[in-house]
RNA sequence: GUGGGUGUAGCCCAACGGUUAGGAGGCGCAUGACUGUGGAUCAUGACAGUGUGGGUUCAAAUCCCAUCACCCACCCCA
């Protein structure tokens, strides 16, 4: 137990760490270039604000949470999602009252309480953005392109978007009814679950995966059947925007997502080929969410991607990742090349480079095998010899050439080829 | 929550009831051939007693049970 991490979480190590620290570079990448700014809330909240903002009958809440009491009885959560603290986060400092519409951003942690399989983690990670105070088709267009503009930027070009509209309360009121009355009628077909779900969501029956309710559910008033005239025609607008900028969809009329905040605009992000959770990303509208937390009647909208899911199918790919390399390996032969050694290695490092040495007083050839197993561009070598004439050996690597030079050639050599760098 | 599979050196993988409580590989690691010059080659060496706990047996990585973890699927979702 003590040298065991509790299931479904991972620990990350190089150099998978690195490709994790190059897709949230690109993800705050393109959040710049929309306009998104971070973020960060806290990874617990008090417990009723998942209650009241995923939802009182999703899977999530009725079972997946990690709750306990602090030292003074309250209730705490381990947020699930990222939307709620948000919003909560929104309304406490009174945002609301500054001109908007509010875009963020947010990088991290979430935690569920479910059961691990390929995909799914009890702690995973999102990637996520949350615009608050606009109820405009364009907006909607905007976020989903933006998600594909994310993918897009690290690699992956074949991510389907899933498309549909859930309806405002409205339309959803009258569907809910047409439902039941639809499902009453074929219940003795429908699996044990969706008997159940009949009258309490009967949303979700829509894409439940039993063969027999979706026989029956391929039918049946759907969302997009049922919108009210001021819901489709936003979906009608959506869909131009996202036309317009030549994005390809799929209309997925049974696509419900889990979380019960949704109104009009919802989607899903998906690569079928990393397992049965292929859907490595979704979100939609929820224009009630801000008033339900106690905040001003203001839309929003918003989507996550899963960080896990989305290295996944980066995979599919390539198993190769970009590890970066130290720019010089100082080999220091003796205590005086050491204590020679180590204030120059300082310096070298202020000169922005990545030096690595020895700390163990091993052979040359030992420190030598050392660089070339990190790769190492070059190797400088340090010794008595050295010591004596004041030229240092420094050898490339990767050519075997090897020059001497002083201290401040050195020196002048790399803060020349520095500055070539940044230029 | 339900179901299936897996668990042997740092990693990958053999052995699936028995000759010395055991073992051949590959990668990696250390040392040397090359007494201050890496990557190739060769040699030598180190590292596990088979997830954990019970049981069956003269004898168990090997069979049985339990437990834990991981993988996979259902459910649901990221």
């Amino acid at each position: 137990m003590l040298t065991q991490k509790p299931k479904g979480t991972n620990d990350l190590f190089p150099p998978e760490v690195f490709l994790w620290e190059e897709i949230e570079r690109k993800f705050r990448e393109v959040c710049r270039r929309f306009g998104y700014q971070e973020i960060r809330t806290p990874i617990f909240e008090h417990t009723e604000l998942f209650e009241r903002g995923v939802g009182e009958t999703t899977d999530i809440v009725e079972k997946e949470m990690y709750t306990f009491l602090d030292k003074a009885g309250r209730s705490i959560t381990l947020r699930p999602e990222g939307t709620a603290a948000v919003i909560r986060a929104y309304v406490e400092a009174k945002k609301y009252a500054d001109p908007g519409p509010a875009k963020y951003f947010y990088i991290g942690p979430m935690f569920r309480y479910d059961k691990p399989q390929a995909g799914r983690l009890r702690q995973f990670h999102q990637l996520g953005v949350e615009i608050l105070g606009s109820d405009e088709p364009m907006v909607d267009a905007e976020v989903i392109l933006m998600a594909l503009e994310f993918y897009r930027e690290i690699g992956l070009n074949d991510v389907e978007l899933r498309l549909n509209s859930v309806g405002c309360p409205e339309c959803r009121k009258s569907l809910r009814e047409k439902l039941i009355e639809y499902f009453e009628e074929r219940k003795d077909e429908l699996c044990d679950l969706c008997k159940a779900r009949l009258n309490r969501n009967p949303l979700r029956i829509l894409d439940c995966k039993n063969e027999s309710c979706q026989k029956i559910a391929q039918n049946a008033p759907t969302p997009l059947s049922e919108l009210c005239p001021d819901c489709r025609e936003h979906f009608t607008e959506v869909r131009k925007y996202l036309d317009l900028a030549q994005v390809k969809y799929v209309i997925d009329p049974f696509l419900v997502r889990g979380l019960d905040y949704y109104t009009k605009t919802a989607f899903e992000f998906v690569v079928p080929e990393i397992g049965a959770q292929s859907s490595i990303g979704g979100g939609g509208r929820y224009n009630g969410l801000i008033r339900e937390i106690g905040g001003p009647d203001q839309p929003g909208i918003g989507f996550a991607l899963g960080e896990e899911r989305t290295i996944l199918a980066l995979k599919r790919k390539s198993e190769e990742i970009f590890v970066p390399v130290p720019d010089l390996f100082v080999c220091l032969l003796g205590e005086e090349a050491r204590e020679y050694g180590f204030p120059l290695i300082n310096e070298l490092r202020r000169l922005n480079l990545w030096v690595e040495t020895d700390y163990q007083g091993k052979s040359l050839k030992a420190q030598l095998k050392a660089a070339n197993r990190l790769k190492a561009k070059a190797a400088l070598i340090i010794g008595e010899e050295e010591l004596k004439s004041g030229r240092f050996i420094l050898r490339d690597l990767e050519t075997g050439e090897q020059v001497e030079l002083s201290r401040d050639e050195l020196i002048k050599k790399y803060a020349k080829e520095r500055g070539k760098d940044n230029a």
